[in-house]
DNA sequence: TAACTATTTGACAGCGCTGTCAATTAGTGA
DNA sequence: TCACTAATTGACAGCGCTGTCAAATAGTTA
């Protein structure tokens, strides 16, 4: 049943070519007379052949494949439009370059460089990587990669496309400062992620610019994609228990800050008349939201799109100094902020 | 500055043994002593040799790398919690089974085999077939694929891990009539998606069944995520014009389904008292919504995962009959629909 | 036409691994 | 200890392609 596999051999043979030829046309390398690679791709067709691309890869060391690896830190992650975005962007200049993708959702026990070191792909894009394994990211420095954010706090030689997180919420804390907020609740994420520090190193630096005293109560780590319940402890604590009260509360991401929404109403609140509320990374959910919520933009789609047009630069160029770029954020004022209540 | 590379070969001498021997304990044979395999493991350890993959697959015809196909026809796909929630669960089963995912998005001039013809994977999971390229989807049989919806009309011999939609439908019906709803819209999707069609012969049935008449100007084609824009005409036409007018909405998704709602609210009516409103997939959206959103559930993930399940068992045993199965699907009733208002 | 350059083509040795199958070694019972 | 079976191991020929570099051919100029 096994079906007769035409190869290269073959084709050459028919044709009464040498296979390099063959190998030329289908190659569409520009050096073969043009009689030649007519008669050549006619017989291709006629045999119907298809080149075997593993046989290609190990011959010439390239595979045109690049490997993304996705950390597991964010079991959810694929419920969040954010990352959806972003490997639709780094699919898109991928493709574009006729390079393609390699998928890894990778747990506790994966390497994150065995992809290239078995020859698989010839770089990888590393998304959501954690700041807490600085070996293991290290370990990536010295093959082609780019990463979607940081990997460390300190500036580090990884190539890197990642948006402006520091200034996103400089931008909120002047909105919010512009409502006359002055109390304002920040739920920085989870301990391993780069935004974490960013956001708090934000926060703490704006309040000291403007002299004002930084409650340390008022930021906390969460999960990501708080839940309902989560999103619940979080209020009695660290909201409704407070003395002064926060007027205004800087989630995560988006979904938290839904659920945080949802929360409220559920306690008979109004957003924004009680507590202003803001989101983050300004996903499609954003707009969906009711009220729909203010929100820091993410170039998510762009994001991916660089990432992966830079991957392609250091693979065929290999630079030697990093290629760090860094998107800008820009805030989407929504319904779900306005002015501060005056208790 | 080329690294050294460390091949089978090399180990074999360090180990003083034959190459095939590192190969069965790299690839963890059983019949390899222990003795042996300690030492020769010792050797693989100290010289870090990493198995190239590329020539391990080139030599036993094995990749263990399974394409996942996404049709272009849903641009936004990746903004849409199902899909990404299938594709989890597709990579959760294929990872179970030490396979990879090879992803790629498909345009116009892509052909849907090629992957398999070049030899990169073992077999294909095609998501979102459209049901209008017969010849290009039966080009597929004859390889190891599943498809995680039809591809026809008719009885066919794919492969296919599908949810009931036809019973959603049906169930979604019920629940309309219960309230009292007896002029019900649908937006069916569009016409070159399986889903279309099934919706609209299980709505045709239902009324059939109960004897009541089909008023064609309810059912209407759309494309998938309907802006808002597009949600406006539809409801001004669709809705507002006709008499008498539908009391309740079924929309191909849920993102449609919000959409609508907002536009709704925006035109100052509300739901459920005006008009009942019913999602579709019942994705994390339709939880956030507000109102809450009432939306048949597709096991996504589970989709997903039993796609991958089958196309290994596909990939190993050959069955001879098509392996078909469909997944339940459950009205999930939240707060967009209620009582048929009395005109 | 000769002499030279530019363009095309081909021979062949790998790339690094696995399948096959025969050879060797270890284990067992009498 | 011998004969026999079971468990281990190895030699070698590919898998199907590309890189290298030399050979052949075509094109150009004087």
């Amino acid at each position: 049943m096994q079906k007769n596999i035409v190869t290269l051999e073959q084709v050459a043979k028919v044709a009464g070519v040498s296979m390099k030829t063959v190998s030329r046309v289908v190659n569409k390398s520009p050096q073969v007379a043009q009689r030649t690679r007519n008669h050549v791709q006619q017989v291709i067709d006629e045999l119907n052949y298809q080149p075997n691309r593993l046989a290609s890869s190990l011959a010439s060391g390239r595979t045109d494949t690049v490997g993304v690896l996705v950390h597991h830190s964010v079991q959810q992650i694929f419920a969040y439009p954010f990352f959806s975005e972003l490997l639709g962007g780094i699919s898109k200049g991928l493709n574009e370059n006729r390079y393609d993708v390699l998928l890894r959702f990778m747990d506790e026990n994966m390497s994150y460089t065995e992809l290239f070191e078995h020859r698989r792909v010839d770089g990888l894009i590393v998304t959501n990587a954690p700041i807490d394994k600085p070996d293991e990211m290290r370990g990536l420095l010295g093959i082609p990669s780019v990463f979607t954010s940081r990997i460390a706090l300190d500036n580090n030689r990884s190539n890197m496309v990642d948006s402006d997180f520091y200034g996103a919420m400089w931008q909120t804390l002047n909105h919010l400062s512009d409502f006359g907020h002055e109390h304002i609740a920040l739920m920085t994420g989870p301990e391993h992620l780069a935004i974490a520090h960013l956001r708090r190193a934000a926060y703490v630096d704006w309040h000291h610019e403007r002299h004002l005293p930084v409650n340390d109560a008022l930021v906390q780590t969460n999960p990501l994609f708080a839940d309902s319940q989560m999103v619940r402890d979080y209020m009695e604590t660290y909201w409704l228990q407070l003395s002064p009260r926060p007027t205004a509360v800087i989630a995560s991401d988006d979904v938290t800050a839904i659920n945080l929404l949802n929360q409220l109403t559920q306690m008979g609140y109004i957003v924004p008349q009680d507590l202003s509320v803001v989101g983050f990374d300004n996903t499609m959910l954003a707009s969906m939201a009711n009220p729909t919520l203010t929100s820091p933009g993410q170039q998510s789609f762009q994001k991916g799109y660089h990432a992966a047009l830079t991957l392609l630069d250091v693979i065929a160029n290999e630079p030697t100094e990093p290629v760090q770029i860094e998107l800008g954020m820009e805030l989407v004022v929504r319904q779900s902020t306005g002015p501060a209540p005056s208790y």
